[in-house]
DNA sequence: CCAATGTATCTCAGCGCTAAGGAATCTGGG
DNA sequence: CCCAGATTCCTTAGCGCTGAGATACATTGG
């Protein structure tokens, strides 16, 4: 049980002795937040490149997979998901449909809409790339037990839920 | 109490429906944990932008504030701090050093390094932005009693120790 | 039916970052 | 002293995203 002083622990020692006045303990969450969320990230990035993806094109076909057949959604349900604007959401589009892994079809019953549809080869790719990605983060999380995980959970969604998350 | 889903409870449970086979639980924590930083980045930069900063900005200001006087670091020091690579680093400073924030000098030890200085200027803005960016976090980590936040931050503790983070 | 407003998608300039690499300087072994 | 390798910082092309706005279509109220 050595303790460790990680990145946080010493900037808000510093702050400390800087900043006496101030409680600067809200960084201890935010501030690891942030850190974890990078270091995440990076994780997942080897894991998406091993299967020629980047997180923005997996978390789009990941989106479409998980919605079930017919494995069809509009441009606007993928950029509310993603929490990205509709600019982003055209051009990762672009992108994919480039390389074959969705089509876009006009909407029949919309004319302003469009239908993302996974294809064959989208499906497949996803098929390879899931159970890998999802080997990646239980590593990541394997310091945790049971119960600290399920206590990490609970203070996220509390938190989640103050800044208005919903399935929206 | 009412039990709210949130996007991430909806996003397991069409996993659940579409792949049974595989254990999706990771994605409880990855999932909230990526979702969380996104909605706390949006919120954090209303906050700078009050101070006509931005968060990459604020960064490096406070990284040099709370290193005490004489309030000088290295763009090696401000780049490993930040995690972010040089490059970012030294185009940061071009912006910061533009508005007078910080200053740029040659090492007098070693003349590969340079001395990035935090301005009056730049200590002011800080002396100003610091106190309003506490209370965007305060605010964020209201729903958290004692308890939970001292959870959440054993739970980030102990992922970040997984990956390997330190004082640097 | 029309006009006004709202919605869905796309386009594009601008921004900050990464990745790769260059220039200057330091360090240590021979 | 000299040279090879390491270190420090910077430059730049390319990338994905944002924000602003354009276009096309839908909806609402009169």
């Amino acid at each position: 049980m050595a303790e460790r002083e990680d990145h946080v622990d010493r900037v808000v020692r510093q702050w400390g002795a800087e900043r006496p006045d101030l409680d600067v303990s809200p960084m201890e969450v935010i501030g690891r937040l942030k850190r974890l969320s990078r270091l995440v990230d990076a994780e997942l990035k080897e894991t998406f490149a091993r299967h020629d993806l980047d997180a923005a094109s997996f978390d789009v076909l990941a989106t479409l997979r998980r919605s079930g057949p017919p494995y069809r959604l509009t441009p606007t349900g993928l950029m509310q998901s993603a929490m990205v604007t509709s600019g982003a959401i055209s051009q990762r589009l672009d992108r994919l449909e480039a390389r074959g892994l969705v089509t876009r079809t006009p909407s029949g019953s919309d004319g302003r809409s469009r239908e993302v549809a996974l294809t064959d080869e989208g499906y497949a790719l996803m098929d390879r790339a899931l159970p890998d990605h999802l080997a990646t983060e239980r590593r990541v999380l394997a310091g945790l037990d049971a119960a600290r995980t399920a206590a990490f959970v609970d203070a996220l969604r509390t938190v989640l839920a103050t800044l208005g998350d919903g399935p929206g």
